[in-house]
DNA sequence: TTTT
DNA sequence: TTTT
């Protein structure tokens, strides 16, 4: 029985090609950022597109979906719950947060261009080794980094 | 019409008074922290308590009525959205980011030792200046020092 | 302030070019089906589809967007709430119930074969008369038929 | 992976004592109504409440804490489904729609006067045999009446 | 009645 | 970084 409720509900699209990596016990886990856009009037009364980026992590069978369905441009309901996890940044000294969605469920909702029918044509690549998110310095907390262990996984 | 959906549902209890502003333009602002308790199971099998906590932040009629019936432990039900701030770190250069929910709407339970019918009786001060967030440092991203304007009200 | 919660989230496919009305105060309404697909493991263990269909109803700006864009296989993202309206059977004298989705918040996926840049090619009708929902017998609860006012509109 | 979605989220006081019973093969079911207020401006302008009442069903684990926790004016938290039965009324002949909500998940608020400590105490019975909802007719869908079996059980 |  |  819960004994709170913290859901997110996201419908967007995906900025870059998701990251897949595994943690030492074995487990699936997916990265990826989502845009969602919204409509809102600004101070002259005109409509104005806003968007909105967030992190999300997906583990086991739904990081497989997102490995094998998911990439830059993919239109995306998901349901999920907010996690801010902390780390001490080496350099600074400063404590540090990042606040990712951890995706429970996910639609494909299509409407890329060069969508998931697309069949993982040329010129495309899902084991992008570009950076994922640039708005994260050096001393971001990556998984590896931080040594995390099956112990972290959540559930 | 919406092009997204950007929506966030949380049931929790407010970790502290709620902290209440106004920006140069007069809109009321009220920033507090909501804990969500989540029950889940470890690699034991064993269901451990986990506590997620929130920033929140609303303006206007919403933030008057934090203002005036939320306060430290208040079980509250909120709707609201994410919305990430960014800001450079005037002491460490970096760019920092905090993660927020704005709030849209909001439901009392009630449900707090000595609750919101309790009046702010002694010991108990709304306008508590100490700092709201131990989590954020010093170099936090405090509306007045980012120079919030009326533009930044987002409606 | 919101005193209690009553919210519903439906992602799915309209069923049949939605049906536009008017009250006798001018107020547009529209009305439509919309089936949300779900996979579950049946007895065997088997996945199955599973068709659920809700009717959905939309007043004012909500209903204009509903007239202009969405038509039989839309894909929709919609946030409402849950109404039962009531009403005595002239036939049979029982009392009679339909629930319905009041649609507050819609979001457009495309999705259909001949979507929504079709631009109403032929073939294609709006103001079809074909009975809407058979579902509901003769004695359908019609807001015409139960002589609506405008008092009813629900804002 | 979720192929459309159908989410229900209620938070409201339950109405009656909740009504349990079995399935042949065992499976537990709980059934209740949950009212949930809400708070609208009426053509005048001045703010109405209206109740919105829901016929709420969970089965197995879920229904085992509606049995253990929940009664009569409990304030509840809700996550479910929408679903829709239909039967063939025999004295009218007429077909026939219930529509209830599909109980995922659930969260005690207490709030209910002789609330969830009360520990059932006198002059209060769980087992009440009186109709639980006198909204539907004598015809009402009874899953016992319908030969409900195992098969009709969602998971 | 939809859709994949 | 996405999308329309």
């Amino acid at each position: 029985m819960a004994k709170g409720v913290n859901k997110v509900l996201l419908l967007g699209n995906v900025g870059k090609d998701p990251e897949i990596r595994s943690t030492a016990g074995g487990t699936i886990v997916a990265s990826f950022s989502l845009a969602t856009a919204d409509r809102q009037k600004d101070q002259q009364g005109n409509w104005q597109d806003k968007t909105e980026w967030h992190n999300l992590v997906a583990f086991s069978r739904t990081a497989e979906i997102v490995r094998d369905y998911v990439k830059k441009g993919t239109q995306l309901y998901i349901e999920g719950k907010i996690q801010t996890r902390s780390w001490d940044d080496k350099e600074s000294g400063q404590k540090k947060y990042k606040t990712e969605i951890l995706v429970n469920e996910l639609t494909l909702l299509g409407g890329a261009p060069g969508g998931r029918s697309e069949g993982g044509s040329g010129g495309y690549s899902k084991s992008s080794t570009a950076s994922f998110d640039q708005r994260t310095p050096s001393s971001q907390p990556d998984y590896a980094d931080q040594g995390i262990t099956d112990d972290d996984i959540p559930f």
